[in-house]
DNA sequence: TGTACATCAGTGAACGCGCGTTCACTGATGTAC
DNA sequence: TGTACATCAGTGAACGCGCGTTCACTGATGTAC
């Protein structure tokens, strides 16, 4: 069967997505590549038609992560009058939702230190994820100077990170929403 | 060979130990049976004398980190006068020596979301963790009632470990020692 | 005191399973003549 | 217009490897008589 032109690359992009969903739930080691076709609807003997290697997958599906949230939180941050819109981010992030739904949240917060294991080849894609991540919301973060920015970035950014995570250890929902509720009101009432 | 009395305990403890800093350094999947009876000088096959099976090893070894740590901040905290005790907490575990050697720091910080993916049966006891931990550090925590203590926590805390896993992700020590001091500023002039 | 047997932490080969990867093959469509 | 061949995304069996687990065995020491 010979397939429409554009038919690879939409395939591609459908198997990143749904490993980015599947990384995010499962973990780094959670995404299989016989699970991933799958979902997809494809046998795990096609996925080297369209990836060197689950490495490169792993990458990709990362960057796809790291785009959702970000393009959430700056469009949140965007709709905010300024001087609001670090207030948005924030609103956004600890949002129960978020918390609940881990395959399309932030990979900082399902996979964080699994990412500072990864090995030598990946991590400078890795961190050039971090990187972007940083730039792209530190134009929203309080503070006067660009260094300010910087410093509330890593103090707001860790914060929420942790608040997620610890959130999700927890068995029950209004726990999860108390932790939350913590970590959100103290930041926003901290700058 | 017969061994002295007490010698199955001691080396029940040491494996659990060895385990314990695998298991903190690669992570829930990166501290292999082999790997780590080869750390405690012994061979793969005896450790079914020891354990009833690799997820017990895990759970005894989480246990363990969690104590150190633990042990750790509460001796920092009872070593400083009352009122400033959580801030020796902050300044302790926000210490680059505890960035730089995962290995011997806060399983929360290494493993925080692998932890909320474990199976349902070693799930009551991560959870029980998280609530000794807490209730540890509740007292040192500031706040006039103890559900302000508990807030106080959960946001401390998150900060703390997000701050962790963020610097954990940079190459560069100076970057990660910026980002633990950002977090570490801010947490002690924000209460 | 000496002999036979029981004990039990530790050994190392082996098994089953899952996973990433390879590879010969399929079959519908496009192209050459 | 028709025939032969090329293309290439996708299939499914197979391979190698690592890992958790099992098991028959070892060998030094304790115990029974």
């Amino acid at each position: 069967m010979r397939y429409q032109p554009g038919h690879k690359a939409e395939i591609h992009q459908k198997i990143v997505k749904d490993a980015s969903r599947r990384v995010r739930a499962d973990g780094l080691n959670g995404a299989g590549v016989a699970a991933v076709m799958g979902d997809t609807g494809l046998t795990h003997g096609g996925f080297y038609k369209h990836f060197k290697s689950k490495d490169d997958l792993l990458v990709e599906s990362l960057s796809e992560g790291f785009r959702e949230i970000e393009n959430r939180l700056v469009q949140a941050a965007e709709q905010s009058p300024p001087g609001e819109d670090w207030k948005a981010i924030v609103r956004t992030y600890l949002r129960p939702e978020h918390c609940e739904h881990p395959d399309h949240g932030c990979p900082l917060a399902t996979l964080g230190p699994e990412l500072a294991r990864v090995d030598k080849r990946m991590k400078p894609q890795i961190v050039a994820e971090l990187v972007n991540y940083k730039s792209r919301m530190t134009p929203f973060m309080p503070g006067r100077r660009t260094a300010d920015k910087e410093r509330a970035f890593f103090a707001i950014f860790s914060t929420m990170i942790g608040a997620v995570e610890i959130a999700r250890l927890l068995p029950d929902l209004a726990m999860r929403e108390k932790v939350l509720a913590s970590a959100r009101d103290f930041l926003l009432r901290s700058f």
